[in-house]
DNA sequence: TAGCCTATCTATAATAG
DNA sequence: TCTATTATAGATAGGCT
């Protein structure tokens, strides 16, 4: 799948495995987002970085998921409660989003012909959007994790079971969960990213 | 990658469905862990299925990738919950993506230039996006969805922070969490996993 | 400065219908 | 299983902190 076939083995040479990982991530991601969408299925990938930085697809949110695999909620839908989202920003962003795939479908299929002008925008806000980007990016814990370990690959057999039928979910809190904990890493916006 | 080319829309023959469901999630999680196994990259993927089963891949153990994650949320003081935020409008994105799939398919087959049409939203797009900016200012909440128009991807924030001296993380017991199991290795890597 | 991440192009390995 | 389509290795460049 690439010039060269290659061992599945760690990749020693630095600049190769940063540019590798950036490249693969993006594809698990987009593999997880199609799987959702052509199977109705629901998924979250959390990577951390070599160099220790989090991302994370989720659909319908990570945090969704994630509770609902550690509440083996099997019999309801864990929905992420509109109101969540302040209504004009949202409707804002519904709307911004819509123009921008019509772009993205444009820069595509037309190439730049008399719309240099307007490339070079777009390019500049996408340009500051990375700036913010990286700006949060930069708020990732310091730790440094450990060893791989054992890889887990495992199906649950998910029984059913209950689930708060208000469908709104609260804050993850590793002790309501019951859920051993080593270390303590603090993660979390100080709200005053920006 | 297949014998045909398909669009990223929900696929409404069951079989099919089951099919290519099962055969994505393996691959799904065959590229997680050559992710991890290649970068030194740490790396969980949930994956519910339509039937509601649930499948998990971790490396090192999915629970120690979760208590990760959660504990950032646990500590989070933003104004908005971040993640499901994110969620929200990362499911707006897939959403808004799977149509583009679509129209794309529908102009291919149709062959329409639209050329003016496409100034004009390009136009439209560019004010929309000078909107936003300026809205940006200081919430949150709006960055996080702006930054997601960009890209599926979500790059969580967390403040630097001592932790835990200890340095070993020790593997999360599954059954220490009263999940019930069964082992799946749908792939494998050659004998030894990694 | 060094470290870490992303963008892009081409040839080709891997994959999915 | 077969093979057309896709994902990505490799090379290189660039960006931000």
């Amino acid at each position: 799948m690439g010039r060269q076939k290659i061992q599945i083995k760690k990749i020693e040479k630095k600049s190769s495995l940063e540019v590798t990982f950036s490249k693969r991530r993006i594809g698990l991601f987009k593999k997880a987002g199609e799987l959702c969408i052509l199977c109705s299925a629901e998924a979250a990938v959390i990577v951390f970085s070599p160099g220790r930085r989090a991302f994370v697809f989720g659909h319908p949110s990570a945090d969704a998921i994630i509770d609902r695999f550690l509440h083996r909620e099997t019999n309801s839908r864990a929905l992420v409660p509109a109101g969540q989202v302040h209504g004009y920003v949202q409707r804002q962003y519904l709307e911004a989003l819509g123009r921008l795939e019509v772009k993205r479908e444009q820069e595509e299929t037309v190439g730049g012909d008399g719309e240099e002008h307007g490339l070079n925008e777009l390019e500049q806000f996408r340009g500051s959007l990375e700036k913010l980007r990286k700006k949060v990016a930069d708020r990732v814990e310091e730790m440094t994790m450990i060893m791989m370990m054992e890889s887990v690959m495992v199906e649950y057999a998910a029984p059913p079971q209950e689930y708060n039928s208000s469908g709104v979910l609260h804050g993850h809190d590793l002790a309501a969960h019951g859920i051993p904990h080593g270390f303590d890493f603090g993660f979390g916006f100080d709200g005053h990213l920006f």
